[in-house]
RNA sequence: GCCCUCUUAGCUCAGCGGAAUAGAGCACCUGGCUUCGAACCAGGAAGUCGUAGGUUCGAAUCCUACAGAGGGCACCA
């Protein structure tokens, strides 16, 4: 059994009392909280229910257990229930009841912990979303690998997920990237308010080589535009091909220029003009954003007819609402945390809802430190790392597990002696190892004529299988909680604990018996319960992007 | 001045969606490989959960104030 299906007995028992009259009618949740006590005194699972809800029934806690008690002891698989302390039920599950479930994990393989909670719903997530002006640094790679992670988890609860980067290929910031490449072609030093490194001595070396043209002698605008096109082009492809080897891949890379020439950036805001949501002042066109609870009005056209940043931003919602999306997610680093409001205010603009088809995660920045000390990125020091660069000195999996297992909450420190020399003590290998040390196992198994040719449940009655049993059923409820509030750092920690659990099992109990010894059910059974936690540590590395390796 | 996030063990961080003795990894100390992988396990030491109030039968968790850290408050993108 898994804390689910006792959760939805005590629903059920619930509506059954109030059906036959046991209890006053009265609203109950959805679902109700069932989890593993840290002292198994207090049973197999515990709920608090008669505590949250026994006020609404009109009786004290205690009451209310002692009803819901007597009614939870006649469903199937529950051996025992108890009333502790305040009105806590502690529920005792028969060994086989809860053991089965390793079957169950077996034969659904890949899909075991998939849910349905998002079936239906058409999500679109854009995330990361660097600006084409260089490589990916240390926190579009946080995103990266939080934002792939989240999509990968809401696909398996169920979603039509598109992966989407939002390509700001249009504006101020690419005129001061063309014209630090220009200036870069003719050996002159960077632009005041341009870019420098060696990228953009690479990038206008190679624009200039593929073009057949003597670029320099060209118009100045013409000279800029070419550098600007092609310049764009290759930082394009040398971004996805950065995220490709992280792991990530985008369904979509969305042009913001291409917003521009096909005109629905006109469109858009003619849209909301035809909605009273726009006015012109000072010459310049506004949206009337403060009356959907931003601080102040904001500026579309500017007065000297050009676009301001938001014009896209109000066009590229639009778009996504256009192909059909039922929720867009948007993740932004904590530097953007000011655009919420206005963001918010488009939706609303639109006849939207706020939070509802309009969602925006915002995530908090990776700072470096190095032996202990804040470390400024600086491109002149040499200090600044990008995507590659952890990539190369930590691989993926580390990197992308260390990004993605904390919450997006809190800033995050990135150590780079830590980074460079102790690998080690990433928990990605404590994980890691744990599932090569269940293949491992399993191939000894088979070896030695262990095989799971019987499943007996009531053979798993060790402790340490028993415990070992209820982490794995935890799984789906992890997979869908870390869905609802985003947060996939949930299933990392989950992976880290069962791994625990699992290093555990293997010091108590033996698949495979020693030499002389028979081979007898309880060593087959434990093949199957060594065979699933394979599969739900395989699994929810997958959620996170990365590799379950069979020997390390 | 206003807004957002954070403050938990020596370090990095979970727990915040109220509940039964506050957790993990690393570091430190002690034990365990002549039988499935010791990248492991068992045990020890280590915390007035930033401070002060409040709500509650119950607060690390919710509310308020204050302090500290980081990030924002453009007709920039």
């Amino acid at each position: 059994m898994t804390p689910e299906q006792l959760s939805s007995a005590i629903l059920n028992a619930l509506s059954q009392l109030m059906a036959e009259g046991g209890l006053a009618k009265a609203e109950i949740p959805s679902s109700v909280v069932v989890e593993r006590p840290k002292n198994r005194d207090h049973g197999d699972w515990a709920t608090n229910v008669a505590m949250q809800l026994g006020k609404s029934f009109g009786m004290t806690p205690r009451q209310f257990a002692e009803i819901l008690a007597s009614k939870l002891e006649t469903v199937e698989g529950i051996s025992k229930v108890e009333i502790a302390g305040p009105g806590f039920i502690n529920l005792f599950v028969s060994p086989g009841a809860s053991a089965s479930l390793v079957k169950t994990i077996v034969d659904q393989g890949v899909d075991f912990g998939r849910g349905d909670s998002l079936v239906g719903v058409k999500l679109n997530l854009e995330f990361v979303s660097a600006n084409p002006t260089g490589p990916i640094h240390l926190g579009g790679t946080r995103w990266a690998a939080v934002g792939d992670s989240l999509a990968r988890i809401f696909d398996f609860c169920g979603a039509d997920v598109t992966r989407e980067y939002y390509f700001n290929d249009h504006g101020g910031q690419i005129d001061r990237f063309a014209r630090s490449l220009v200036a870069a072609a003719k050996n002159e030093s960077a632009p005041e308010d341009g870019y420098s490194g060696q990228y953009i001595l690479d990038i206008a070396n190679t624009v200039m080589d593929q073009s057949e043209k003597d670029l320099l002698s060209l118009e100045p605008d013409e000279t800029q535009e070419a550098f600007r096109s092609a310049g764009v082009e290759l930082m394009f492809a040398q971004i996805r091909k950065s995220l490709h080897d992280f792991g990530v891949d985008f369904d979509v890379f969305f042009h913001e220029h291409s917003m521009y020439e096909s005109g629905a950036v006109e469109k858009s805001i003619l849209r909301l003009g035809e909605k009273g949501h726009t006015f012109v002042e000072d010459g310049a066109t506004w949206l009337r954003s403060s009356t959907f609870g931003d601080d102040r009005d904001r500026v579309i056209v500017k007065s000297d007819g050009s676009n301001a940043y938001i014009a896209g931003d109000i066009a590229y919602y639009l778009d996504k609402r256009e192909r059909g999306f039922d929720q867009c997610i948007y993740m932004l680093g904590a530097d953007h945390h000011g655009y919420v409001q206005r963001m918010m205010a488009i939706c609303a603009a639109f006849g939207d809802t706020p939070g509802k088809q309009m969602e925006i995660l915002i995530g908090q920045m990776v700072n470096l430190v190095r032996a202990g000390q804040p470390v400024k990125m600086s491109k002149r020091a040499g200090t600044v790392i990008t995507m590659e660069d952890l990539v190369e000195a930590v691989g993926v999996d580390a990197a992308r597990y260390s990004l993605a297992r904390s919450s997006i909450n809190s800033s995050l420190d990135v150590d780079l002696e830590v980074l460079t020399k102790k690998t080690n003590d990433n928990p990605v290998f404590y994980v890691q190892y744990a599932h090569a040390r269940t293949r491992q196992v399993s191939k000894n198994a088979s070896a030695q004529l262990v095989e799971r040719s019987e499943f007996v449940p009531e053979a798993l009655s060790h402790l340490s299988e028993q415990n070992l049993i209820a982490q794995l059923a935890q799984f789906p409820q992890v997979v869908e909680t870390a869905s609802e509030f985003r947060e996939p750092h949930r299933v990392a920690r989950y992976l880290e604990e069962l791994a625990g659990t699992y290093h555990r099992f293997y010091d108590h109990c033996r698949v495979i018996p020693l030499s002389g010894d028979p081979v007898e059910t309880v060593h087959r059974s434990r093949l199957w319960l060594n065979d699933a936690c394979t599969q739900v540590l395989a699994n929810g590395l997958g959620l996170l992007g990365v590799s379950a390796p069979e020997r390390m």
